[in-house]
DNA sequence: TATGAATGAGGCTTCATTCAT
DNA sequence: AATGAATGAAGCCTCATTCAT
């Protein structure tokens, strides 16, 4: 049952609830604006809150910034790992991590109109984990023997930018088998340097 | 020769060297603030100029920012159309591309610390250079037959991502051959597709 | 004996704890920022009281202050009009207040950093009850005719401003017999007039 | 002639203009509320000007406070120095010095209803003339030898607190004849100790 | 009575822009 | 055309105070 919580129990419902608008806010905010274009006030305005609830929550945007990259991140990070070391072959470590990332991106939802600024550390911890993930594979012959960092970064760059076709509307599955294709040719073409 | 300028003739020069001043202004600030933390007042005070004088130039910080775009794109596109252009094999076009984006992107020297927005009109112009570019190519049989519309976007996120490895020090040949090299390869594959 | 106190009792307890609470946290609030610059916030935060608490003992920071005032004024008063009343020469009169004073003042401690206004009705009170102490003085023949309320206005300059000394280190008696024999020939040199 | 001002010299006349209105609208609040109280906002509010315009010369509160000390330090120790240094006798010394700062504060006009903390530099600059010039009278046998900053500080707490006096009405004549009797006799005591 | 989150007024400051000179 | 002071809107944030629990 749903029913009867204690009067602490209803106010850290409210809490959580102010801070998932506050959150939700700033998503649409920084999505429509960019991060640093919007202002705190921007976002308090995308709320029925008033201003000052808002640090009550966050001490700046900065931090409600970072609130929304963390949730992300510890979203879709697992997501990628898991599917990159499950795969059995090289085509599948590509594939799966492709289409992992673009499905995420789909149920997103919001179209970026601005790139952010690729560095807040739980962003930068998944760039790592990939490169982590590369170089196993590498060692457990899975892909062939490349330059690691150059290829996360490729990986990233393709991955980033095909994101918003997909998001525009073209179809994960065919966008997720053109980006494979291309890297997958492409490493054959680099083993060979 | 020093000859002497009419009236009019060093006030045109004047206009001209203070327009530049606040463009090399803007160009600094833009990079070292990005474009939506920069202010008016930030470019100005890069300046020896007064505040007024500004607005006898450029409208608002958009335009200055547009007035860059142009003006950087007008160096590029020409560049870029040339180098694929004169292109006589796949691995040409492909390899020119990167070669003359990243040395370009080299010479301004900035590190972009902030990625803007890409939907300036001229910046789109170049984009649809592009696509055109390969357009043709693959109907002149330099490329296998793909969707010239993916392969644009798949070519500029490399391209745009590498760069920053580029700028962060990576030399220029071994990145265009690791990003030929995988183009390349994955054309081949895409191709039997 | 630690016998059980009724609930009443128990509550009555606990409130005057909280007042007293409150106004120890006030009383090092005021002493470290000043009463203007204090807030009500400071107040709370320099204890483990919650806000709303605050305003179930004091309507504002300003009824706080004069609490403790009232407090600080209803130890002193009495102590400075026992001292003036037992004295039997000028020089006692004038020697025992300044010694009261001096005393109350570095048992308390904190040096204040800013001259609180001198007009709450406690205090004023107090300015009073030096003025009628001496006028009594005057009256009895302990002290030379003269204008009584300047002399106030003297003894407690002289009294603030060399209490100060008294709390960066001075000896009081060292204080007290300068201050003193300043007045005690003063008023000699003022009854010729 | 005052006419035909260049427009320089206009836009000149203008800022020295507006620097004084906003002087003496501080110097007017800050009396009014004193200084922990009085918010920027409200030294605007006392002016025709802008809010924005206040930081065109001053960047805080604590600026012009400062401004306006050192602006009154300025005339009042020249003054001062000038009055204790031309003394021929102790009572000149004394009687000039009570004189000038009484004078000088009733000029002020303004009743200060909080008494600002004492520590500016230019403030405690004042107070070190003063233990300077008692040690220079004493040396040159003007005043008895006594403590020099005791009675530093036991001059200035009854100037203060008298000058209270005066600017409620008292005559400057009387508190002056009061004060210099009442230290002239004191020091005729204190001497003999 | 105690709690502490919500509120919105109001303080500080910077900004884009205007305009008299 | 160049200057730079004036302007007031608007951003950031803290505060006193209320009120549901």
């Amino acid at each position: 049952m749903d029913t009867k919580l204690s009067p602490a129990g209803r106010r850290e419902l409210t809490k959580t609830q102010n801070r998932e608008t506050i959150l939700d806010a700033a998503r649409l905010v920084f999505a429509q604006l960019g991060f640093a274009s919007a202002t705190v006030r921007d976002i308090i305005r995308a709320t029925p809150l008033a201003s000052g609830t808002f640090y009550n929550y966050f001490k700046s945007k900065e931090q409600v910034y970072q609130a929304l990259r963390d949730e992300e991140a510890l979203l879709l990070r697992p997501r990628l790992r898991h599917a990159r070391g499950g795969a059995t072959s090289a085509e599948d470590f590509i594939a799966e991590g492709f289409r992992t990332f673009f499905w995420f991106e789909v149920e997103k939802g919001e179209t970026g109109n601005e790139r952010f600024r690729l560095d807040s550390p739980e962003v930068l911890a998944g760039f790592d984990e990939l490169r982590q993930d590369i170089q196993a594979a590498i060692d457990r012959g899975l892909l062939p023997v490349v330059d690691a960092g150059l290829l996360t970064v490729a990986l990233s760059g393709l991955a980033f930018e095909l994101a918003e076709e997909v998001k525009r509307g073209a179809e994960v599955e065919k966008v997720t088998s053109f980006a494979t294709a291309l890297i997958l040719g492409g490493l054959g073409g680099l083993s060979k340097t």
